[in-house]
Parts: structure tokens; C-alpha cells; sequence
DNA sequence: CGGGCTCCTGAGAGCGTCCTGAGAAGGCGT
DNA sequence: ACGCCTTCTCAGGACGCTCTCAGGAGCCCG
């Protein structure tokens, strides 16, 4: 299948390299410096979804397209929520593998992170959704917004002093930080938001 | 020469709708779904770029071949990259013209539709028609821009500055999108656009 | 083991955001 | 001129959000 989706996109003129499992893909995915990335979901050593997944929480945002042969609407949402930027299911016509490829192509040259992911955990800042595990989580702006930087900073340690300034523009208390953390773990769970004590916060992996 | 394209387009079957500048070719282009669209770069009060650019910002994905008159390199790689699908260099024999529409024409099996569909919920640009589950509901010129607007950002939230801005043309009190939410949900059920409180609205899948 | 510090958390007051009903002003067809 | 529809303003009120405070728990150090 990939041999002859590489060998119909070489007619059509674009330059392909192919990896034939999951940890490969990614490592070509990593240092190759594609312009778009065409990725099953089923695949030996790493599934499509982990490296995808892999990939946006190295901050990289190269387009990336999934094939699966599953159909239903979770597994959709599952793609997209992971950082896909689209999504076929097989089977599929080649022109129309073309037609989203050139669509993606011709996209903003540096589209916006979509979605952060870390973990299990997904906050989509377009449409202020969060996923705990694919199931919906209901946030007050604040909370929101302190969770946003907390999973742009992952996996290093930030301030309250920092979060301070970002999220609430300055005061002067830093309780307010605490406090809403403790309403962030009371959503959470307990272990999402670990406390480094005399640092500040950080989302584990 | 628009008007011969025209003519000539129209001896050969097709139906035409012709604009002569930027702006309100821009426009025939968002609400006249159509199958293709001839433009020119050099146009009064918008140029071709501008146009193509803002209509697949917009997710229109019409098909669109572009005409000019020059022919560096570099201006059709501008071109294409703004989201034309096709691009032609003046002068051009009116046959190879035609070949090249086919072409559009036949790309793309399963073009993204017009029609913006969220759910059971249908909006129509062209015809202003917009069904909920089949049956037709009745709004009014404010109420239909409006929709229009949060199906177009589907599915993300759309703060009450821009649908301000982007609907009303600026005015100073948000309390009006308010309001016409309001009269939105009701006719057209409560759960149909969510509250995201701090942030705006949204129109859920 | 005890003191001091950092961090957590429950309670509650105040405030802001958002919703809604009422109604005035304007446009348009009859 | 009349009635209908649309648009928009205004004010009241509900509810959720934000933040403060104070006491308590946990950690580190002497």
C-alpha cells in the first residue's frame, strides 16, 4: 500500500521517502524536513496516533495527514484531537489523496500549533475544548488560561511568579496561583499538576 | 477580455456570472457557488492575490484558475501558493483556456462543499436557506449573517468583538450579539450555539 | 523533635458576565 | 397612514467566576 501510494505521488512529481514502522517514520518525520506527511494509523513498533503525538509534543507542526481504515467518529476525533491536521479513511480514491495533500500544501506556511497534547490530556485554544482522555472537561477562563501555559511550558518548570504575570497580568498575591491550581487537580486529578517545591509547577509527562 | 472570456465560456455551454473589479468578485465568489472561477491579478480595488487568499481563509475551496499577464516564475509560485489551483500567463489561446477548466473541473472528485453543514444543521450562502433536521427555519438578514459567521469559525469560539466587528461593522455594545444569540437559540434550540463564558461563542459538532 | 517555611484548601463575599423581556425607532409593503 | 418585521437599547436579575482570608497540612532544617 505504501509502495504504491509513493509510487503515485512520484508521478505526480513530489519527492517521497518511505519507512515501513511506526519508530522509523518518526525519526525520518523528525530530521527530515518534509512539507507533509502522510501517516497510517495501523503500524508495526508505534501506532499512528503515537507519532503523531510524539511529534506536536516536540513542538513540530508539520503537516500530517492520517490513513486508517477505521470509520467511526471517534477514531476521527481521536486523529484530529492528536494533532492531525486531516484525515482519510480507507478506502480511498488516489485523486483524492492528491486533492487533500495540495490542500494541506497550500495552507499557512507555519500553521498554528492546533491543539496541545501531553499525555492523554488535549486543550484546543481555537475552541476552548479540553479532553481528559477523550472525555470533555468543563473550565472557567481562568482556569483555562492557566492550564494553557502550564501545557506550552511542558515538560519544564514554571514560576508562580511567571504564571502570575501571564495569566493574570500582574498582582501582587501569589495564592490566587495556588488556589487555582488546586481547582485545576479538583478537575484534573491529582496528578496532572505536580508541585516542585521553591519553583513552582509543571505537567509531567 | 473578461467579457469575451465570457462569451466564449457561454458558447461552449457554460453558465457565467461576471464581476469587474476586486472586491465584488470576491463577493460573487463566496455566494454564488460556483463550480470554478476565472481571475484575473490585476484588478480594481483588490488584486487577484487578495481575493483567492481571503477565500481560502475563509475554507472556500472553490476552485480557482488564475490569469496574468506576467510570467516570471516566481509570480505563478505566488500564485499557487495564495491557493489558485491552476494559473495561466497571457496571452493564452482561448482552446488551451478551456482544456485547463476541464481540467479544475474534473480534479477534485468530492470538492468541499458550499454549503456549510454543522450536524443536522444547513446553511446556504447562495440560496440564504438555512434547514435544521430537513425542516426550513425562517431568519432574519441579521440572524443569518450571524449564523453564517459561527458556522464558518466551526468549530472554534468566536469572541463577541469580531462577530461585532465582522457582522455589525463595528459598533460599540457587544450586548447586541448578545442579543441575536438570543433570538438565534430560540429558533433554533438552546444547545445550538454554546457560551463560552470570557471567550464567545461556539457552534458545537 | 520542634520551628519555620511553603503549599493546600474550604468558606464566603463581591463582582462581572451573560441572559432576557420590554419597548422605541426605523424600514417597507399594502 | 397603518401594520408588520427588524433592529437595537436599556435595565433588571441570575448565576458563575474571581479572589481573599485564615487555618491546617506537609516539608526542610537545625
Amino acid at each position: 500500500m505504501a509502495a504504491a501510494i509513493a509510487r503515485g505521488l512520484e508521478a505526480e512529481g513530489f519527492v517521497v521517502d518511505r519507512a515501513g514502522d511506526g519508530p522509523s517514520g518518526l525519526d525520518l518525520a523528525r530530521f527530515g524536513g518534509y512539507d507533509v506527511v502522510v501517516l497510517d494509523i495501523m503500524l508495526p513498533g508505534m501506532s499512528g496516533y503515537t507519532v503523531v503525538r510524539t511529534l506536536r509534543a516536540e513542538r513540530n507542526w508539520v503537516p500530517v495527514l492520517m490513513l486508517s481504515a477505521k470509520d467511526g467518529e471517534y477514531d476521527e476525533a481521536d486523529g484530529l484531537d492528536y494533532g492531525a491536521d486531516d484525515y482519510l479513511t480507507k478506502p480511498f480514491s488516489f485523486v483524492v489523496l492528491l486533492a487533500r495533500l495540495r490542500a494541506l500544501l497550500r495552507r499557512d506556511p507555519q500553521p498554528r500549533p492546533t491543539v496541545l497534547v501531553v499525555g492523554s490530556l488535549s486543550l484546543d485554544p481555537a475552541t476552548h475544548v479540553v479532553r481528559d482522555a477523550g472525555h470533555e472537561v468543563d473550565l472557567s477562563p481562568r482556569e483555562f488560561l492557566l492550564l494553557e501555559h502550564l501545557l506550552r511550558a511542558h515538560p519544564a518548570v514554571v514560576s508562580k511568579e511567571t504564571l502570575l504575570e501571564s495569566v493574570w497580568g500582574s498582582s501582587d498575591d501569589v495564592n490566587v496561583v495556588e488556589v487555582y491550581v488546586g481547582y485545576l487537580r479538583r478537575k484534573l486529578g491529582r496528578g496532572r499538576i505536580e508541585t516542585v517545591r521553591g519553583a513552582g509547577y509543571r505537567v509531567p509527562s
